[in-house]
RNA sequence: GGUGGGAUACUCAAGUGGCCAACGAGGGCAGACUGUAAAUCUGCUGGCUUUCGCCUUCGGAGGUUCGAAUCCUCCUCCCACCA
């Protein structure tokens, strides 16, 4: 068979990374099938139409998806406007705020920007579940309802650990596995996709494509979640250990700088494009000392920075990461700001906005973070006199000011 | 519907009339050390007049008092138990 290599080929691919598989022998059947007939198969992945921000954590998903895309798979881009609404449960009962239908095309738009740098838009087909979920009778409703008894639905670990202490939980919360279920249903989806958290609600689409009689039931792959930048707790734009994909070079690439050895292997799994012999060559290299764990690093910033950006825009930010950070040399860009002079230290960090109050600024002057043009300040009672400083608080921050 | 309990700074959580800008932990910021980090140690963590001074904070609004986060009244919101 001249298929089978190939097959192997894009089963190791699309294997990679995951975190569970349901079955895997059905992704075999889809391949096979792609490569003997060339019919395709549909993979979906629902996602949240209030937060456009995408950062790393997402494109975990959408590189999966990707990758689907390269052997013979149509993307299902579901944007969950409805769902989004009722709000999925996180065991806090929080009433979401009602998206507008401008605000929900918005959002739409600004996930295709991100997106596309991923998917190629020629797979992709991008829809919306209120479409359907809200044209749904009630009738229709009851009979979505009906596919699955309470006990099931408490099997749901989150809503196990309620039912047992007592917590509440409102009926609206089984309702939510079931639209998401049935969205599969009505995309007549192959395969879906999302984190690990979500197991519950995938394998819901198996089990109502099976009980409304698609014809098939969908794959179910799970992907890990991708832990921030502290290590510990996922990624998350409310945690702030995030990495956006629309940042700035520089700033993406000192993030990821900044995340620990341990956790740099993590990413490399992840999100790297490097084949997995040459990640576990790095890692040889590594430990046997050949290759500089920073350097390791640095490689995985340049990689990351230019998918986003460019192959430019990369070699940029780490020339200017390490001027910067390792040889405590000054940014080339800095924010530039006239005062009127003569002015207290203090008040002029404020103005040209390092720190947010003189309280603040006062605490770090006797904290000896402050330097001028590269010289730290001892005189907490400094005034400048008119002429040009460049002001610099901690590390990280610098501003370039001229006094009048 | 009834009865109790609770709401404190970014988060958790002490404090029950003056010693409270409010213990402690986490987080954050900064310093030292490094390979940018991480780990470790140290300091800081409401604002303002350049600060041994003043102002605003303890769910909201009033009140008692020389003095309240702490006591009283009303309101808002959460939670538990019973229906």
């Amino acid at each position: 068979m001249p298929h089978t290599e190939k097959i192997q080929t894009a089963l190791s691919e699309i294997r990679r990374g995951s975190a569970e598989i349901i079955t895997d022998e059905q992704i075999e059947k889809l391949l096979t099938r792609y490569y003997e007939t060339g019919e395709p198969y549909y993979v979906k992945a629902g996602f949240d139409p209030t937060a456009p921000d995408l950062h790393l954590g997402h494109t975990v998903l959408l590189q999966k998806l990707a990758a689907f895309q390269k052997y013979g798979g149509i993307v299902q881009f579901l944007i969950g406007d409805f769902t989004g609404m009722i709000g999925d449960p996180t065991g806090k009962s929080q009433t979401r705020k009602k998206l507008t239908q401008e605000e929900v095309k918005a959002n739409a738009k600004s996930y295709e920007k991100q997106v596309f740098k991923i998917l190629d838009p020629e797979k992709t087909v991008v829809v919306f579940n209120s479409d359907w979920l809200g044209k749904l009778t009630s009738y229709e409703m009851i009979e979505l309802a009906s596919k699955r008894t309470v006990a099931r639905m408490l099997e749901r670990d989150d809503f196990e650990k309620r039912f047992k202490s007592g917590q509440d939980i409102s009926i609206y919360e089984f309702f939510y596995p079931l639209f998401q279920g049935y969205d599969s249903v009505v995309l007549k989806s192959d395969i879906e996709i999302g984190g690990t958290d979500q197991k519950f609600n995938l394998l819901m689409g198996r089990h109502l494509q099976r009980a409304y009689n698609v014809g098939k039931e969908q794959v179910v792959m799970m992907m890990p979640i991708l832990e921030g930048l502290d290590g510990v707790q996922k990624m998350s734009k409310s945690l702030g250990n995030f990495i956006g994909v629309t940042e700035d070079p520089n700033t993406m690439f000192a993030k990821i700088m900044s995340i620990s050895d341990d956790l740099m292997w993590r990413y490399y799994d992840l999100l790297s494009a490097r084949t997995i012999p040459q990640i576990e060559k790095m890692k040889e290299d590594v430990a046997n000392g050949t290759l500089h764990p920073k350097r390791a690093k640095e490689m995985l910033a340049e990689e990351i920075v230019e998918r986003f950006h460019s192959k430019e825009a990369a070699s940029e930010a780490r020339e200017e990461f390490n001027k910067v950070f390792k040889q405590k040399d000054l940014p080339t860009d800095m924010p530039q700001y006239e005062i009127e002079g003569p002015i207290w230290i203090a008040k002029a960090l404020v103005e040209a906005g390092l720190e947010p109050s003189t309280s603040q600024a006062r605490r770090d002057l006797a904290a000896g973070a402050v330097r001028i043009d590269q010289k730290k300040v001892e005189d907490k009672d400094l005034q400048l006199e008119a002429g040009e400083y460049i002001l610099q608080v901690g590390k990280k921050k610098f501003a370039k000011v001229k006094v009048k």
